[in-house]
DNA sequence: GTTGAAAAGTGCTGCGA
DNA sequence: TCGCAGCACTTTTCAAC
């Protein structure tokens, strides 16, 4: 069997695979094939390959958050007390379903994260109930987003 | 033809569909309609509805970015000369791939990005030469996130 | 709106080159 | 390593409830 380790090194073949599929994951192997000029059945020999190895992680549905009610989205920064309560913060904070990314950084902030709330009293709910009563954590500083002008996966090549 | 406005109000079903789908979309009808004991039909109508209103927007293979040679994860806060620049600036940075997300947002920075680079020589080159050269872009302040702790989408219901 | 089954299309697994 | 062809499976459609 090949190497699994984290080194991979994709072709073109592998890059075009992953750039068609990554902006719409429901597109079938077989249409891919065309588009390549190869056949279809080389598309599943590349994208099992991708898959073993991890590159490929799966598949998530996007779903508009405004249609089903979450209005807002905003940034946290936070500061610890102590950079030592790291891991015992994020285990805390992993519970509060409305944060969606959480980031340990370097900078003015010791954690970044990015929460997805319905409304403004959700959002107040949140801060100052569930965030502000984590052990460790000081204080936050909040960045509403008015627009979200660009999201996009990373390009390929 | 139904209403297609915004407003959606998804029963317990739909949302039942969206929350096995979110976690990963290439689950089959089939199995979903098991699952929820309800016909494989059903579950193809409410995916219909759900695309036609625009809840759902499409699916997203995920792929690690570590794997393909993308190591590096940061947040920028951008300050614009005047926020009337806003628009034009975002014209711009749209053509810097590295950036996947941009926020106009409340608070102490304009704007808000998430990039993504190769390493730290291709982030000092985004930084210094795409967007420092971007017109109406004062300044910046980068958070190189260290570890992704938290990943997900929202928590329906 | 839901069901169940038939029709159409896709994904998977050999063998051959 | 790639391509082709047959089988199994899923998606889609539709008449009936």
């Amino acid at each position: 069997m090949e190497n699994r380790s984290q080194n991979f090194e994709p072709d073109n073949l592998d890059l075009q695979i992953l750039g068609v599929l990554m902006e719409d994951a429901t597109i079938p192997y077989t249409e891919i094939a065309k588009k390549l000029i190869v056949s279809g059945g080389t598309i599943h020999v590349r994208m099992k390959k991708m898959q073993d190895i991890g590159v490929i992680k799966g598949s998530h549905l996007m779903i508009d958050p405004q249609k089903i009610g979450y209005d807002i989205c905003a940034f946290l920064g936070i500061f610890l007390e102590k950079g030592s309560q790291y891991k015992d913060a994020v285990e805390n904070l992993r519970n509060i379903k409305e944060i969606v990314e959480l980031h340990y950084c370097t900078g003015l902030y010791s954690m970044f994260a990015k929460i997805i709330c319905r409304d403004t009293n959700h959002l107040r709910h949140v801060l100052n109930e569930d965030i502000q009563g984590v052990k460790g954590i000081q204080r936050t500083e909040t960045f509403i987003s008015l627009e979200e002008s660009i999201k996009r996966q990373i390009t390929l090549q």
